[in-house]
DNA sequence: CTTAGGG
DNA sequence: CCCTAAG
C-alpha cells in the first residue's frame, strides 16, 4: 500500500514540477539555484531574513563585499530578474573568517570568484601562488606537522574535486584541515553523511569552538537519505522543535522560517526542510499526537511526513521553485478533525509562492478574470479553483489594508513574535496598489471613483 | 461555465 | 473554504 501511495505522491509531485516549469518565466520568485549545502553553514554568522518576495535582507555586522550585490535586489522591485544567488563562496569565507587563521586574500577568494562565474560545475581552485608561510600556518593550526612535501602534494590535490572514498579519506581530511571544510561541494554529497563524522573530528581538532555549532548544524541537516534519522522526521513534522536547539541553528531556523529553500544541486537529497511557518493548530495537534517516528504510515501525519520526504527527493532536481508548496502535494484533510466547522474542510495553506503567483496574475490580467489567471499561473493544480483565487485575493486585500493602516513595523515585529506569517512590504504594497486599481467589489464605474479604495 | 457575493 | 445566485 505504501507503493501505491508513493506512486500517487510522485505523480502529484510531478504535477507540481510541471506547473513550476510552466510558469517559470512568470514567477516573481527568487531563483536560488546555486544555493548549496554550504549555505547552511554560513548562516550562523549573518542573520539572514527573507521577505515575502524572497529577497534576502541582510543584517550583517561585517561589511562583506559579496553581499552588496545581493542586497541590491531588495531595491529592484518585483521584477523577475531576481536571481539573488548565494554562492558557496560565502560559506567558505565565513568559515575561514571564523577560523582565525585565514585572511581575506586566502584560498577562499578563488572559490568565490570561481563560483560567481560558473554555475554548478565550478571546481574549486587553490591559488598556486600560495606562499609557504600560509600553508605552514594552516598546518600549525590543524596541529599537523609541517612537511613541505606534503603541502605541495596537497596543493595539487586541492585542484580537483575529491570523491569521498575510504582511500580518499585522508585527502579530504587534510583538505579540511586546510580550512576548506565548507566547500563541501567538492565532494560527492552522497558520501557526505559518512564523511561528516570524520569531518567533525577534524574540525574538532582544528577549531573546537566552532565545532560545537558545526555539530549542531550537522544534526539538523543530515545530508544523506540513508541517514534520515528519526530526528529529522520529527523535524519535518514539527520543525519548531528546532527552536530548542542551540545557537547555531537559530539562524538556520530563521532561514527556514523565512521559507528559504536550501537545495543541494546535483545531489540526491538535501533534507533541509523549508517551511517553518506554523501550520494551523489542528495540524499541529494531529502531528504532536500521533507522530511516533516509526515506520507506520497510517495516520495522516505520517503520510504528511512521507510526502514531504518524497517531495524533497524529487524536487531537488528542478532548479526552480524556491518555496516549496507543500499544500500542493499534501492533502491535509485526512482526518475529520476536531470541532472545526464543516467548511474549511480541505483548507490548504496558501504559500508565499502561490500568493506571489496570484498577485502576478492579477497584475497581469486584472481582477475578475480568475479563470485566466488560474489557467496561466496555476496550470496543473487541481485545487486553487478560480473561486479560490478570488477568495484569496479578497483576503489579501483585506489583510493588506489592515496592515497598511496599522503601523507596518509594529505589526511586523508582533507577528514575527507570534510566529505569524507576515507579508512583507513589497508584496503588500503591490497588493494595495492593485487593490486601488481594482477595488474588490468590482466597481468599474467610470463616473465615480470607487469608495472602497480608501487611501491609506 | 464563470463570476460575485455572502456565510 | 463552501454555497448560491446571476450573467
Amino acid at each position: 500500500m505504501s507503493e501505491g501511495k508513493d506512486v500517487q505522491h510522485r505523480t502529484r509531485v510531478r504535477d507540481v514540477e510541471e506547473e513550476e516549469t510552466e510558469v517559470d518565466h512568470l514567477l516573481a520568485e527568487p531563483r536560488n539555484d546555486r544555493v548549496s549545502v554550504d549555505d547552511c553553514f554560513r548562516v550562523d554568522n549573518k542573520s539572514r531574513d527573507v521577505d515575502i518576495s524572497g529577497h534576502e535582507l541582510y543584517t550583517c555586522e561585517e561589511g562583506d563585499n559579496y553581499e552588496k550585490d545581493q542586497v541590491k535586489h531588495s531595491d529592484i522591485g518585483l521584477d523577475d530578474k531576481r536571481s539573488a544567488s548565494i554562492g558557496p563562496s560565502a560559506a567558505c569565507e565565513d568559515y575561514l573568517l571564523d577560523t582565525e587563521f585565514v585572511h581575506k586574500d586566502s584560498d577562499c577568494e578563488d572559490f568565490s570568484r570561481e563560483e560567481s562565474s560558473s554555475t554548478s560545475s565550478g571546481k574549486p581552485r587553490i591559488r598556486n601562488g600560495n606562499d609557504h608561510d600560509k600553508l605552514c600556518k594552516l598546518h600549525l593550526v590543524s596541529q599537523r606537522k609541517c612537511g613541505c612535501q606534503n603541502q605541495i602534494k596537497e596543493k595539487t590535490e586541492l585542484k580537483t574535486p575529491i570523491l569521498y572514498t575510504s582511500q580518499n579519506r585522508r585527502k579530504l581530511q587534510s583538505r579540511l584541515e586546510l580550512g576548506s571544510l565548507f566547500s563541501t561541494r567538492d565532494m560527492d554529497l552522497a558520501s557526505f553523511s559518512d564523511f561528516h563524522r570524520s569531518s567533525i573530528e577534524v574540525s574538532v581538532k582544528s577549531n573546537p569552538r566552532k565545532t560545537e555549532q558545526f555539530l549542531s548544524v550537522m544534526d539538523l541537516t543530515s545530508f544523506s537519505g540513508q541517514h534520515q534519522s528519526s530526528e529529522e522526521a520529527s523535524l519535518i513534522s514539527n520543525p519548531w522543535k528546532t527552536k530548542q536547539f542551540s545557537p547555531a541553528e537559530k539562524s538556520l531556523v530563521r532561514l527556514n522560517g523565512s521559507e528559504q529553500d536550501m537545495r543541494v544541486k546535483g545531489s540526491a537529497e538535501s533534507s533541509i526542510h523549508k517551511r517553518l511557518r506554523r501550520p494551523p493548530v489542528r495540524y499541529i495537534d494531529e502531528f504532536s499526537g500521533s507522530v511516533s517516528l516509526s515506520d507506520e504510515k497510517h495516520s495522516a501525519s505520517d503520510m504528511f511526513v512521507d510526502n514531504l520526504k518524497s517531495s524533497h527527493l524529487s524536487q531537488l532536481d528542478s532548479d526552480e521553485e524556491n518555496d516549496l508548496d507543500e499544500p500542493e502535494k499534501v492533502s491535509l484533510a485526512g482526518k475529520g478533525s476536531k470541532n472545526c466547522s464543516d467548511r474549511r474542510k480541505h483548507q490548504m495553506i496558501w504559500t508565499l509562492l502561490e500568493v506571489i503567483k496570484l498577485v502576478d496574475g492579477i497584475s497581469h490580467y486584472g481582477v475578475g478574470r480568475w479563470t485566466e489567471i488560474q489557467r496561466l499561473f496555476f496550470p496543473t493544480s487541481t485545487y486553487r479553483t478560480p473561486v479560490d483565487l478570488r477568495d484569496k485575493w479578497r483576503n489579501l486585500l483585506k489583510a493588506s489594508n489592515a496592515w497598511i493602516q496599522n503601523d507596518q513595523e509594529e505589526k511586523d515585529e508582533e507577528s514575527q513574535k507570534n510566529g505569524h506569517r507576515q507579508l512583507q512590504k513589497e508584496i503588500l504594497h503591490r497588493i494595495s496598489e492593485l487593490g486601488r486599481l481594482y477595488p474588490y467589489p468590482v466597481k468599474r464605474t467610470p463616473t465615480h471613483t470607487p469608495k472602497s479604495s480608501s487611501r491609506k
